[in-house]
This record gives C-alpha cells, sequence and structure tokens, in this order.
RNA sequence: GGAGAGGUGGGUGAGUGGUUAAUACCAGCAGACUGUAAAUCUGCCGCUUCGGCUACGUAGGUUCGAAUCCUACCCUCUCCA
C-alpha cells in the first residue's frame, strides 16, 4: 500500500486528492484509470510518454487503463478558434489513426490492461437535449476560474462559447466511464476537476485528478509538441532518436532525466554530483540516450548508437549503413546540386550552391569547393551533406 | 447596427511610391571551436537552365515605377449599442 502510492506519487505534480486515493487503493478493487488523448495526432512523441508512463503505474498494479480517444471532442473544433475550423476527422483517418495509436502505445502499456475508446460512443448520444442538460451544470463563473479562460476574459480576447463545452465533455467522458482516476498534464487540470464535479452530479464517487508536468521539447523552452517541431517520435529510427537527445541543451538533460529517466532519484543526484566535479556532460547524456533508445527499440540498440556516434562525431568516421542510391541520367554528366536536389539530398539549388560555399558538401570525405562540379556517368560515390546526411549514389 | 484597427517571407514584427528579395529578432542550416548534434563565435537563410523569375490577404486599377496610393471582396481584432 505505501509501496504501491509511492510509485504513484514519482514524477506527477499533483494528486487531487491523496486521501481519496488512498481510500480507492484500499478498497482492494481494480480502478478504472482514465486519460484521454487528440485524435489528430497519431505520433506519440516523448511528451505523451510522461503521462504513458503514469498510466503504465498503475497496471504495474494491476488497476486498468482506458485509453480514450477524443474524436467527439476534436469534431467541436478549434478552442483557440484563429484558423478556420478545424478539418474534422473522418471516419477513416480516424480509424487509421487508432490503429497507429495502439501500435505506439503499447510500446509502453500493457495490451490486457488497457482498453481503447472513443467518446463519440456515448456523446453521440447525448443529443442537444443532453447537451444543454450537461451544460445546465455548470456556470460561468466558474468556468471563468479556468487561468486561460481568465486572462483571455480580462484582457478582452475572445472566448467562444464552444470552448466551454470541452470540459464539460471531458468532465463528462468520466462520467460515462466511471473513472476512479484520470490522468493529464498540469495544463489540463482544470478539465480534470471538472470530471470531479460532474461526477458527484451525477451521483458517483469523484475521480482522483493526477496531473504530471509538461515536457519541455527539444528547444528547451517550448512544451514539446508536433506543431512546433520540437519533439522526438517514439517510434524514430535509433541514431536519429540518439542524435536528437544529444543535441539537447545541457541544461535541459536534467529535466528529461527527471520526466523521462526510470533512473532512482538517488542515481540522479548522484550523476549531478558528478558532473560538478567535473565529469563531461556529454557522457551524462549518453547514460539518458542510452535507456531511451533501449527502451523504445531493443535492449542494446542503445549502445550501439552510441558508438555510431563517438565514431561519427568524433573520429569523424563515415556511418556503416549507408542507403545506396541509383539514379539514370540522360547526358554524360549532372551537376553535383541537381543530382543532390534530385536524390532529395538538398531541396533547392540555391541550397546547394549555398552550402558548397560554406563548405557543407563532401564527397568521399572531401570537401567540394566548385559550385559547378559535374558528376560522370558510371560514378558511385558517398555523399554528405552537412553532419548527418550521408547517401551512395551511383550515377547510371 | 455604428465607429475604428489591421492582414508582410516558418514565427514574431519593421517598412507607408523608387539602391526594398524587403530592417530586426527567433527558429532553421553550414562552418569554426569543443571530450556533445551542449554552450559560444562566424556566415548563410525565395527559386533559377544564373539570362532572369516569383513574392508583402484576394482581384482589379492609378503610375515610368507600388508591400506602400485607389476600388471591390475575403478574413482577423477592438470599442460603442
Amino acid at each position: 500500500m505505501e509501496e504501491a502510492l509511492k510509485i504513484i506519487n514519482r514524477g506527477t505534480d499533483e494528486i487531487l486528492t491523496e486521501s481519496d486515493l488512498k481510500k480507492k487503493l484500499d478498497s482492494g478493487k481494480q480502478l478504472i484509470v482514465k486519460a484521454g488523448f487528440d485524435p489528430t495526432a497519431p505520433d506519440l512523441h516523448f511528451g505523451h510518454t510522461v503521462l504513458l508512463n503514469k498510466l503504465r503505474h498503475f497496471q504495474d498494479l494491476g488497476h486498468k487503463v482506458i485509453f480514450l480517444i477524443g474524436d467527439f471532442t476534436g469534431r467541436i473544433g478549434d478552442p483557440s478558434g484563429k484558423n478556420k475550423t478545424r478539418p474534422t476527422v473522418d471516419s477513416d483517418s480516424l480509424i487509421k489513426n487508432a490503429k497507429t495509436y495502439k501500435e505506439q502505445v503499447f510500446k509502453i502499456l500493457k495490451e490486457d490492461l488497457t482498453e481503447v475508446k472513443f467518446n463519440s460512443e456515448w456523446c453521440d448520444q447525448l443529443g442537444a437535449d443532453g447537451l444543454i442538460k450537461l451544460a445546465s451544470k455548470y456556470n460561468v463563473a466558474r468556468m471563468l476560474e479556468r487561468d486561460d479562460f481568465n486572462k483571455r476574459f480580462s484582457s478582452n480576447k475572445s472566448i467562444a462559447i464552444h470552448e466551454f463545452l470541452y470540459p464539460l465533455v471531458q468532465g463528462y467522458d468520466s462520467v460515462a466511464l466511471q473513472a476512479d482516476v484520470e490522468c493529464g498534464g498540469t495544463d489540463q487540470k482544470f478539465n480534470l476537476l471538472v470530471g470531479r464535479e460532474l461526477q458527484r452530479d451525477y451521483d458517483q464517487d469523484p475521480q482522483v485528478v493526477i496531473t504530471v508536468p509538461i515536457l519541455e521539447g527539444l528547444d528547451g523552452e517550448k512544451k514539446m509538441s508536433k506543431s512546433l517541431d520540437n519533439y522526438i517520435a517514439i517510434d524514430e529510427e535509433p541514431n536519429e532518436m540518439f542524435g536528437k537527445i544529444m543535441s539537447i541543451s545541457d541544461d535541459l538533460m536534467w529535466r528529461w532525466f527527471e520526466l523521462l529517466s526510470f533512473l532512482p532519484e538517488e542515481e540522479i543526484s548522484k550523476l549531478k554530483d558528478e558532473m560538478k566535479e567535473g565529469r563531461n556532460p556529454r557522457d551524462i547524456k549518453f547514460i539518458l540516450a542510452e535507456e531511451l533508445v533501449d527502451r523504445f527499440h531493443k535492449k542494446g540498440d542503445g549502445k550501439d548508437c552510441k558508438e555510431d556516434f563517438l565514431d561519427r562525431f568524433q573520429k569523424g568516421k563515415l556511418p556503416e549503413d549507408i542507403e545506396t542510391f541509383e539514379i539514370d541520367i540522360k547526358n554524360e554528366s549532372i551537376l553535383l546540386v541537381n543530382l543532390l536536389k534530385d536524390t532529395e539530398m538538398i531541396s533547392s539549388v540555391s541550397e546547394g550552391n549555398r552550402l558548397i560555399k560554406q563548405g557543407g558538401i563532401k564527397i568521399n570525405q572531401e570537401k567540394v569547393v566548385d559550385i559547378k562540379l559535374e558528376i560522370s556517368k558510371g560514378s558511385m560515390n558517398i555523399y554528405q551533406v552537412g553532419k548527418r546526411k550521408f547517401l551512395k549514389i551511383k550515377v547510371k
């Protein structure tokens, strides 16, 4: 029991309320743990895993997780309302997205203790009547308690009416599922709490709300998200994943240790001490990168990536597994920049010219200096753009 | 319903008839340095068959010449009712 609480506590921001949680755990029954996900973004990234790990902890304790895809909520529209109406997710891509989710999510969650559900299942039946009834359960003053609503309201920014429906519908999900626990990011706190209120209204035992911190993305400042392109997807190539982890700042590294690593807290503070005493932060970042690559690929991959990384960036070696590309040309030779563009190593001729001027293109490890370099038919070389892009091209 | 503000390159945002492919910042990219794809520094940062071409909400118009002026339309925001 104490042990269970400790596991659940790690890495959470808040538990509301801990005494409720204790009670539920004490009851001995299998708890229903709910978490909602966006139907439009099937690419799970590290940011999502903070939450998924938390769900997994519950499963480890034998509880059941409901992975809720908010297809109905998504249909209402974009809350920030700035752009045109958000394209509605048609049922075909919905099914596809759900499938992708499943493939990825079970890298972390246990399949037999997970149920995937869509909230349209019960929301569609609500109808206008139901929605009105639901809306009557809450009031504007309380809605305005939500921080972002509050800010917008007091600074005269627009708040669309339907935005009020979001928390309500999300809360109604908890009612429909009779959730015991709901987990979400700290930015979801208000919505999660509405669930508690509504459940009480429907004579249910209110859910325990658990919030987890929001993970900062590669830039180290903004929250990790696909739209900001500062994310690492969990199905990213091992070397790519490793490299991206190595590219985070030394400061951000500690935040990631805290939120993503499974290392015991004592170990982490030991590493911090070691760095203060002069251990190279790079080596400490290696530990993090190895652990995460191992987790999302297979054990041992992390080590391979590390060796590869050292070879490439320390010793300047070429990577071992360079892809080979064959291309047919009409004439006896082709301009280097055109060749690179055709093989999509660069996106435009202008970019290529620029890279050559800056010394960013190499053929067989040798820097290219001539913008007008021609590559002749029948050649086979290793081309390098920048530090990371390699391709073996055979010109036929 | 009335009054007003504004829509500029991936983002923020200057520019109000002519060296303006468009200031600046951020992001991005390359190079140097480094025990890291950290930090820092430097450079680049529309496309091109290198002749040019296409760009400042959309469509027209004025002009030798417009992102800058005019007209219409679309969109966003603010204030009053």
